[in-house]
DNA sequence: TACGGCATGTAATCGGTTACATGATTTA
DNA sequence: TAAATCATGTAACCGATTACATGCCGTA
């Protein structure tokens, strides 16, 4: 039986309580680089995290507006021409950002829509599944040459080299299991 | 038992392109068992397809309400007691199934929170890096374990026991990978 | 100077998540 | 029969995606 609204906040919230993933991207790039707009945060975006988490660039210009309000960005607009916005991470964006990497990161999943179609794939055609085992043969191979692609230059610190070996070992791992799904079609 | 009305839709067959992930879960479902209610649906998803991919509860509600508006599942409501509502998929629904089950899926993500915090942890401290490599590390052995023994109790078709298959790889991978982060650690 | 591509922003919409709420059934 | 748990639904909010627009700049 519910007994009545449990309301124990007290208006006061703790500030970065309830941040998306993309709002810790947009700290942690802005982090790195001192400052940039939301365009360089696309481009910044695009050649790192990009690999293993993307989303569209309309959201690097929503969400650092939301930072801004929460007061864990600085914002610089130009007073003339494009009257383009420039971020900076404040302290206490940057306290948030550090906080939040002690939190634990829970499961991740594989959210894979090749492999949901695979699950679902008695409704289709032997065809049909044929199709969508070589298409994800050939996807991952161009992500796995990619990636080996990006190692050689890959910038030496641990903290970025480590996600591609992560990226690596996944590609192999998912042209093991297509090849797999190919040759057990009878 | 059944008695409630048919709530049908005006079965306006517009391109049906633009239905998300959850959708075609949801029909697959019930083009695999022959009807069931939200919960049913629920139950069948945690044991199957929410290995891989999980979305809460509240979606099995919300989103059988738009296929049956859009034609593609068919509701019998009691009217009695609960009120329940008993969804099935029409001829119109599994064409779309089967439909989608053709056109490519594209390029997976990683989209791991894990590896996002990893990739921005010089932000933080030896230490917490450390947690989560360790935190990461339970997690993905605790899966792996649950894996084997889903595999022993798999159906026999290749459908339900292949994406397991690339479950197990992908967790023996993060395995490896962790543990190489825990050991790079100075 | 016209054009194409790079750069920059907003609005509308919708799916997904969280929170709220209650009915029905089993069990102590 | 009270309590716990299973089962079922709705509402509000918000992040994320899509679509819409337009400004600036290098170059042909």
């Amino acid at each position: 039986m519910y007994t009545g609204p449990v309301n124990n906040a007290t208006g006061q919230s703790s500030p970065d309580a309830a941040l998306g993933p993309s709002a810790y991207i947009v700290l942690g790039l802005l982090s790195q680089h001192a400052e940039g707009t939301s365009y360089d945060l696309k481009r910044w975006a695009d050649e790192s995290v990009g690999y293993f988490w993307t989303f569209p660039r309309s959201q690097l210009y929503a969400e650092p507006q939301r930072l801004v309000l929460l007061g864990l960005l600085q914002e610089v607009q130009e007073d003339s021409g494009r009257r383009r916005r420039t971020y900076s991470i404040t302290p206490t964006g940057q306290a948030a950002l550090t906080q939040w990497l002690t939190r634990p990161a829970g499961s991740p999943e594989l959210r894979d829509l090749g492999l949901l179609k695979l699950f679902f794939s008695e409704q289709g055609t032997p065809e049909g599944l044929m199709q969508l085992a070589t298409e994800q043969l050939r996807l991952h191979r161009a992500r796995l040459q990619e990636y080996e692609e990006l190692l050689v230059c890959a910038p030496p610190q641990h903290s970025k080299r480590q996600p591609l070996a992560m990226g690596l070992l996944y590609e192999r791992a998912s042209i093991e299991f297509w090849t797999e799904v190919c040759t057990a079609q009878p």
